[in-house]
DNA sequence: TTACCTTATGCAACAAATTGCATAGCTACA
DNA sequence: TGTAGCTATGCAATTTGTTGCATAAGGTAA
């Protein structure tokens, strides 16, 4: 469960909000695992509990009022003992290969327009990935924070360009046939 | 919920006991579709429920009896209507990505360790899609069902060996800091 | 002026996944 | 003779993830 962790790294940054921490999670540190808003206000209720986060309100008028959440020394405690614990593999559930697997019980075409959605959705992705670098990192000078967060993004940049020439490759595959 | 349709995916092939499934599962499907046999025996149950699969007890001597069960004509066009709905994007969740995304707060050594078990994971892995591969696909004539399995063991193939180069890549640059 | 978007938090119900356990006879190895 | 692994099924508890809903004030566009 390393949602707990994700928010932990956030908030190792400055202290935010659950609605902060969401739109992190839609963001930077959500390239690498997703979560939505419910399940940030849930864990980050157990966070409390254990102690490795304080929380307080702040007034602000307008809008509701903000509960911002603050990493605590053990809170940090426990994510340096997390780095030393192994990373598990990634799981892997990917419909469309599936799908590819079962070619013979599938609609072609209703595959090839699938397989054109995702193409776009990682040629978005990318987009994004390369304003980010282009924005933040390209021709700056980088503490050890930020040259950690380039290696996620240039990782990401990278997977994202491989997955899109697979998924070319898969299309031309499947229009030979 | 894709699981219960790639339980039906293997059963197009043929009959097969909650047992034989969960083998598969670690095999050759399983390779797009991780289960484990209790998530497996629960969703069979749901199948038989909507009628999907038809089950029936086969007596063993020695060995505890098999439930063999068969994909019926409204589970194969449960399949063909799966196939024209659209792919979900899989879910991104990766411990090491966030690992390397707080790098300042981690244990470094602890990390290339990691990284290192990773490499060898997906080493093991590659393994397997090539002896698989020249077993059953090279140098063979292919029908269609064969031929879409083979598009997806080779997309798994490409995909392997771009992760160990990218993890590379990162085990590179985690040095040179 | 109605309708929607943003900020901000959270409950409740449900679905899916993980972990641990239980049963039970057979085979292979040291 | 004991330990371990394979075959074969499944329950129970817990954790995670998803979906829908609720509240509430302000801004923005048709």
């Amino acid at each position: 469960m390393a949602l707990a962790e994700a928010i932990l790294v956030c908030l190792t940054e400055r202290p935010m909000s659950g609605y902060d921490l969401a739109k992190n999670f839609d963001a930077s540190i959500g390239f690498f695992w997703r979560a939505s808003h419910q399940q940030i206000y849930r864990e980050l209720g157990r966070l409390r509990e254990k102690g490795y986060v304080v929380s307080q309100e702040v007034s602000q008028d307008g809008k509701p009022n903000r509960i911002v959440h603050t990493l605590t020394p053990e809170g940090k405690k426990a994510l340096r003992a997390w780095s030393k614990k192994p990373a598990r593999q990634p799981s892997i559930k990917d419909d469309m290969l599936v799908k590819f697997y079962a070619l013979e019980n599938m609609d072609l075409d209703a595959l090839k327009d699938q397989l054109t959605i995702r193409m776009e959705q990682h040629q978005t992705k990318l987009s994004k990935y390369y304003r980010i670098k282009e924005r933040y990192y390209d021709g700056k000078t980088l503490d050890l924070t930020q040259k950690g967060k380039l290696i996620a993004l240039e990782m990401g940049i990278d997977q994202e360009v491989q997955t899109i020439q697979r998924l070319e490759e898969a299309m031309r595959k499947i229009g030979d046939l």
